[in-house]
Formats: structure tokens, sequence, C-alpha cells
DNA sequence: AATATATTGTAAGGGTACCTGACTAAATAT
DNA sequence: ATATTTAGTCAGGTACCCTTACAATATATT
């Protein structure tokens, strides 16, 4: 049986960290462009993440990968067309689906965003490093358990491949 | 210096671990009741904790303490009111102020909702969990840091106090 | 071939989290 | 007694998501 305390202590922690990564987040923000913001694993940003590792989906195919209703789907694109991040075009194999392509635009906004190494990592030893990898390793797995057991069967699974898709880009 | 790879090792994981967690959060809420989508760490949710901690704020100090606009922080007051969480009174001495005060309800909401520990530490040894403690414990003074330093002066020390008084007031 | 059904996408409308700007009402300062 | 500061409200806007309803295209069935 784990230690109770140790376990309030790390929780406490982990919530602390929530809430100080939400406050950091729109300070950033704040110190930025006024109109962005964006946090690259909601809405839009979303988007561009699934197409940043494989363009060319359609709407439909976004709106699956990324547990989105079609509707919303197309809201972000529509959005992301304005702002010149994307493209849409009708394919012409199927002419009831849209294919969703980056410009050049969207791919680097996509691919500047997240190479970054948050800052806050630079404290940390080589040791620490590695332990924090270690636990986050088994925390996460520890969570596509509980999505994957406790809601609709299969349909997470595809979420939590596009995460690990992403991540796998993310070292090359 | 540090390990560059180590580094993006574990901002690989904590970028995953965030994406995660939200997913997990959405689960979360889409099992339970259609309307609750409270992250607690937000709007109402955070109002509800700021009077957990001290009851019978005014709405000024609620704005303050949580870093909202005296609008957002009216707008989720009045939210709260209608689903009986909290009620609004003015002020005797000052009748300018309106006095914010948790219902049974609500009082109840915050607590239940606060205290409980993740799952997903359950994976963890005693021994990873103290790591983690130590490291988000570095992790976190590094982001109020970095908060502190970048932006308007001293406004977002009162945010790191709440968060703080949080932590504390989450072991008892 | 003609009709029925399934798939992709759009339109409209709603709810939550925030913000800015404009404006009262009450308290305090001059 | 007037001017200013402070607390709160109202209106309106953006981003993120969802549901319900509906049009167009594709495929399956008769």
């Amino acid at each position: 049986m784990p230690n109770l305390l140790k376990q309030k202590n790390a929780a406490g922690k982990l919530i602390e960290f929530g809430m100080v990564r939400h406050l950091a987040d729109n300070v950033a923000h704040r110190d930025s462009d006024k109109g962005e913001r964006q946090s690259m694993f909601q809405g839009q940003g979303k988007i561009l993440l699934a197409l940043a590792q494989t363009d060319g989906l359609s709407q439909k195919e976004l709106a699956t990968k990324l547990d989105l209703t079609a509707q919303s789907t197309a809201e972000f694109v529509n959005k992301l067309v304005k702002k010149h991040y994307v493209t849409k075009e009708k394919s012409v194999t199927d002419r009831r689906m849209t294919i969703i392509r980056l410009t050049d635009l969207g791919r680097q906004t996509a691919t500047d965003e997240s190479s970054k190494i948050p800052n806050f990592l630079n404290v940390l030893t080589d040791e620490e490093l590695d332990q924090l990898t270690n636990i986050l390793t088994k925390i996460n797995n520890s969570l596509y358990e509980e999505i994957d057991s406790s809601d609709q069967p299969s349909l997470f699974k595809k979420s939590q491949q596009v995460i690990k898709d992403h991540i796998r880009d993310w070292f090359l």
C-alpha cells in the first residue's frame, strides 16, 4: 500500500503545477500580440498539430483524430483559413470531402510552437530529468488506461495515437 | 550545462502529460452530468476555491486575488448565485461593496472537488512520489520567478499567494 | 435505373471562460 | 460642496466546444 501522505504531497504539487502553468501561460500571452490566445493543444492549435503530422486530411478525419465534432472542426478550420494557415479544397475522388492542407505559414507556426523547450526545465539536474521522464511515463500510461477503460470503447485510442505520434515526431 | 537530450525527453513527456490530462478531464466530465464542465481552476471553480479558503470576500477582493477583471468576476459570481453555490449581500459598513458567501452546497462542492487524489498517483512508488514532489517544487518555484520577473510588478505575487494558501489548506 | 440509406459538410444557436469600454452609485478628499 | 476614487453593472466581443437540423454527394438495395 502506498504512503498516503506522500501521495497527498505529490498531488498538491501537481495541482499547484497546473495552476502555476496556467498563470504562466496567461502572462506569456499577455506579453505577446493581443490576439494570440492559442494553446496549441486546443481548438485551432490542435488542428495545426495534427496537420503537421499528416497533411492533407479531410475534415472528418481531423474530427475523428482529434475527438472533436465535425462542426467544431469546421469552425476551427475556417478560422485557420482566414489566417492563411491552411487551405480547403474539394476532393476529386469523393466530392463530399474537403481536404485541408497546411500553408507554409501554417507549417512554420506549428513547428515553431511545438519545438520549444520550457525554460523551467533548466532548473533540474540530469538525474532529476531522468526521474521526471520516468515518472511521467508511468503517469501518462495510467491516464491512458483510465481513459480507455472508462468511456466509449475505442474512440479515445485514436486520440492516444495522435498524442503518441506527435511526441514521436517531436524528437526528429 | 544540462543534458539537452534529457531535457527534451522530459519536455516531451510533460507535453504529453498536458495533453493526456486534458483528454482525461474531458472523459471525466462527459461521464458526469452534461452541464458540468468546470475545471475548478478556472472561472466559477476558481471563485469557489477562493471562498473555501476565505469566505465572505467582496467581489473586488475576489477579482484581485484571482487576477480576474471585475466584470469577469461579476459574471462568475452571478452564475454561482443562480446555482445556489454562493450568496450576494451588500456590505453594511461600505455600501458599495458586495459580500460573497458560500452556501452549504457551495462549500461542499468546493471541498469535495479539491480533496480528490488523482488516481494516477497510485502507480507510483513512495520513492517516486518523493522525487516527483521534489522536482515539482523546483519547477513551480521557477515558474513563479518567471511570472514575477516578466510582467506587471507585483500583481502576480497575489496569485502566487492564493495558490500557496490553497495548497496549504489542502493538507488540513 | 430508381429509390433508400449513409457519409461529409454547413447553418444556426447555446454555454463557458475571459476581455475592453462605457456608465452608475456610493465613499472619500479637497 | 464639489471632485475624485472605488465597487459594481451593462453591453458587446473573441475563443473553445456542443447539439439539432439540414443539404449535397456516394453507395446499397430493389
